[in-house]
DNA sequence: TTGCTCCTCACGTCACGTGAGGTGGC
DNA sequence: TTGCTCCTCACGTCACGTGAGGTGGC
């Protein structure tokens, strides 16, 4: 019959470890005094120690390892556990690769760009959202910002309209003749459609939820959300994503001079795991 | 500017992971009023908190996210961070790869003896220790049984000697003609040699430390004791470990009766892993 | 005036580590 | 008698989630 500081050195653990596993009623010591509050362990006693560790060694919580113990489980239902750990634990092992690889990536963004800064991307779901907004072919890109324009003056300031949206449809990128819609989110479903002074109709949709959104923040004017399209979509390919639909763009800070430097934008672009 | 939840709803995070980082100083709304205690956020704010979500992302705790922002930390000193967070990946995957080595081992075991309780092993590093002991080839098995219980008498009952010890010196294990070393372990160092009634010896010498152990605990008679060395060889190998060097056995408590259905007994064997 | 959001505590989490302060056996 | 071990609190950990209870703006 051994004392905990006996017991604990047999088994390698320490004596906190047995206080604490008497305390929630996982392992009790075979014997305690009731006047002292001395704990006896038996020897018998170490090889359900011993099998109490190996489970926690395969990853089970305290909690699990006492009902597998304690209530009678059976032999499906320890089966059940132990395939339930190993998903998660593998679950576990595909997300710490895809962390190793996102540290790979920023390492290399590290090295290559020590001027500006490594691009922070968020991937995250994004609701279907309501959106006011009218699509059509521009032939310069000074056109569409004059629309942008007009489309402001048009909305009742504060009337319940969200952040300016701009979306592409176009496959590539271009400089001119863009098929752009333009127009502004709707935090409420319930909008009628908005007649422009040349006679034009914003209408109402609805954008698609996507599940796994890139999302990257920029700040400055139309060169530098140009530029994050491109910064985006190799930041996708260096993690281990795909694109996969119709980047938009969020107008979360008007610019309040004409240089724009102060025009903050979240550009959003739709991408699906490489697996 | 925008009000906590707005901002969270932007971010996609919760208002309370606001308030938190507010509170231990990560992310501090651009502004607050004094008298409501009212936080309000910007949007260029929102670049930063991506980045701190991203960093996040890639293990680091919010203290390093910390003083990666606001100690100027250099390129050199941002490296090595992403490269000792790597390295501590790197071993937690190794980590889980074993863990799911060792359920799939323990789903077999199940399956396979629906009977009998799976083996639980325990690996744990065994220090150097000092042991009182006689090596000699056995013929039978009931010699060195003799010779264990003839030790035990020779030894003053309750001196400072440890629990019985029992080493097998063959390569294989034998029926017959054993090379064995028995004697007792020593807790503290300094002993002098003990005599036995044949005038035989037990001398003192140094068991080595040895890293690996695995280790399982049997209770019950010489049998039990035998199968339990080939159970540890077969988890060893089902493990990734492979044998490298005698096995040693420690008896934890005597048998009470002749059965010895009650005797407790360590099983210690040195191993290395497979790699 | 009625909801809605905002605020500040404060407890709970998981498995112990680490003292603080005090008592019993060789 | 002096160390050594034992005991029971109780705080700290890490990054928030989850109410409780109360206040300010539309």
């Amino acid at each position: 019959v051994f004392t905990v500081g006996e017991f604990a050195t047999l088994a390698h653990v320490s004596r906190r470890l047995l206080r604490y596993y008497d305390e929630i009623g996982l392992f009790r010591p075979a014997h305690a005094d009731a006047a002292t509050g001395y704990r006896y362990y038996s020897a018998e006693q170490l090889a359900v120690l011993n099998r109490i560790l190996v489970l926690k060694e395969l990853g089970l919580s305290l909690e699990q390892i006492h009902s597998l113990l304690h209530d009678g489980v059976s032999t499906d239902e320890m089966q059940g556990m132990l395939l339930l750990k190993k998903a998660e634990i593998e679950q576990q092992l595909r997300d710490e690769l895809k962390r190793v690889r996102m540290i790979e990536a920023r390492l290399q963004a590290v090295r290559d760009a020590e001027t500006d800064k490594p691009l922070d991307v968020i991937i995250k779901p994004v609701a279907a959202q309501a959106v006011l907004s009218l699509q059509m072919v521009f032939e310069t890109f000074d056109d569409a910002l004059r629309m942008q324009r007009a489309i402001r003056h048009a909305l009742p300031e504060k009337q319940g309209y969200g952040f300016g949206f701009l979306m592409c449809h176009d496959d590539d990128i271009l400089d001119r003749d863009m098929n752009l819609e333009i127009g502004c989110l709707l935090p409420e479903q319930q909008h009628v459609p908005v007649a422009l002074h040349d006679g034009r109709q914003l209408s109402v949709r609805s954008l698609p939820a996507v599940e796994t959104m890139a999302t990257t923040v920029v700040q400055g004017p139309l060169e530098v959300i140009h530029a994050g399209y491109g910064d985006l979509g190799r930041w996708a390919s260096l993690n281990g994503y795909r694109p996969t639909g119709q980047p938009r763009e969020i107008t979360l800070k008007m610019a309040s001079s004409f240089d724009a430097h102060d025009l903050i934008t979240e550009i959003q672009y739709p991408v699906l795991p490489l697996h």
